[in-house]
DNA sequence: CATTGTGAACTGTTTCACAGCG
DNA sequence: CGCTGTGAAACAGTTCACAATG
């Protein structure tokens, strides 16, 4: 899972909504579209819930925190809630997103549908090879490293998303700071350091494959009793045994793949 | 972030490691072969916390649930540590996997370094369009989805990414499962149904985007008062409000884009 | 004597179960 | 009557703070 830090510690003075209740929100919304496009007029916590894949005691927890939106004996009215969840997120407003590194991955992010809807609007490419320059990619010119700063002024850009190669990372982070931008998803495998105020939620693969091959494992080995639990080898092992000589640390994202 | 369900309660019989724990055990890893590759020969809690962006904490404490592999006033050895934690994780062993949907997100995660390294192999790639079939992909020839229970057989897979557009996943989902897989990894912006025992994560950038932007907003009107807080249009709000009428429900995952 | 390992306190999240209400 | 809304209980995860120890 991704994960996000920076934020006061759950007390947005009032009404402070749970993060795990945000982090569900837009996959209600998603529910409640879908609904909304079969022209469903209202549906029940029990509906929606499994529509989601939560249970309903937890949706109806969550919905009470944006307030007592649903009616009793009947459900919650459809296009309502896509309203209300919609403003909660604050998609009622336009958010200009620029992707840096435009490798597959990048490409990939920026011919997402799911990114142009929603309020959400590539407002720039960006990418540090020149070659690039100027090349559309979903229909937009991708631009030099050199114009991003000017890009996110222009464009009052506050999210980045970075799918550069994890080398690249903090130094683009860095200077999507310094140039005002105050959340960024990051895909690229690796920690960046921003100051306070500043959100970053990450993408990882590789930590997800991992988390995947750790339960794979455990469904493996089900009945194996203790196996080597008692006399695990001392101290520093004769190293060699995961040592993996060839390819980098955890390996880079994609930086360009043209034509 | 990411998500995932389907495990017992918790209680794996004994040595029980939390789930949180398990989660942030690949962040320690790549902070340690960092280390390990700079041939630092032992690291405190308290800097390979910094390096991995937790505090030391919460470190001591899932080290706590592996075993005692520290030594007091000391720390960590580091080569020790990476074997352990690659052996809690199952990275000992080499995990075969498939990708599903080869556009331009299924090249980017077949183009991935670190997919290769830690005892991930792509064993196939997959896509429905046959005009694909047999192109290379970084070095892989793309196989047709017909041969998908074919693959898995062969090469005993136990782990499926799914990469395909929102509309496909579900198919693909059942058909991966049919075949023998547990472990999926699903791009597609969809709630994937499986049965019991098979484990499912998601990455979703719509959603990633979208709790950005909860928290941007809460940035912007960090001293507004209570603005409308009081009227909100009643039940059914006139529609139209956040009414999409152009692109699909939440977007479809590009499916193929060569040359 | 610096640093680990861990009980105990605390904070956050989920689930239960039922009162309240349209 | 059916379904929401929510206190209260149960559970999970984090942080504190310090005793144990190489």
């Amino acid at each position: 899972m991704a994960t996000g830090r920076n934020h006061r510690p759950a007390t947005s003075r009032s009404r402070g909504i749970p993060e795990a209740t945000v982090a569900r929100l837009p996959l209600y919304l998603r529910a409640l579209t879908a609904l909304s496009e079969r022209s469903v007029p209202t549906v029940s916590s029990e509906e929606l819930a499994s529509a989601a894949g939560v249970n309903s005691a937890k949706l109806r927890k969550d919905f009470s925190y944006l307030g007592s939106y649903g009616t009793r004996g009947v459900g919650y009215d459809v296009e309502y809630l896509v309203y209300q969840i919609s403003r909660e997120l604050g998609l009622t407003q336009d958010w200009p997103v620029v992707i840096v590194g435009i490798g597959n991955l990048g490409a990939a992010l920026a011919n997402y549908g799911g990114f142009a809807s929603r309020g959400f609007r590539v407002a720039a490419l960006i990418d540090a090879d020149p070659s690039l320059s100027g090349k559309p990619v979903a229909g937009i010119g991708v631009q030099h490293t050199d114009e991003l700063e000017k890009v996110v002024d222009d464009n009052g850009v506050s999210i980045g998303v970075i799918a550069t190669p994890a080398g690249a990372a903090q130094q683009v982070c860095d200077r999507l700071v310094a140039a005002g931008i105050t959340s960024i998803l990051n895909f690229a495998p690796t920690v960046l350091s921003v100051p306070e105020g500043v959100d970053v939620r990450k993408v990882d693969l590789s930590i997800e494959l991992q988390i995947l091959a750790f339960h794979e494992q455990r469904k493996a080995g089900e009945d194996v009793p203790a196996e080597e639990d008692t006399a695990p080898p001392a101290a520093p092992p004769a190293a060699s045994v995961t040592k993996r000589t060839d390819s980098g640390p955890d390996g880079d994202l994609p930086a360009v793949m043209p034509a």
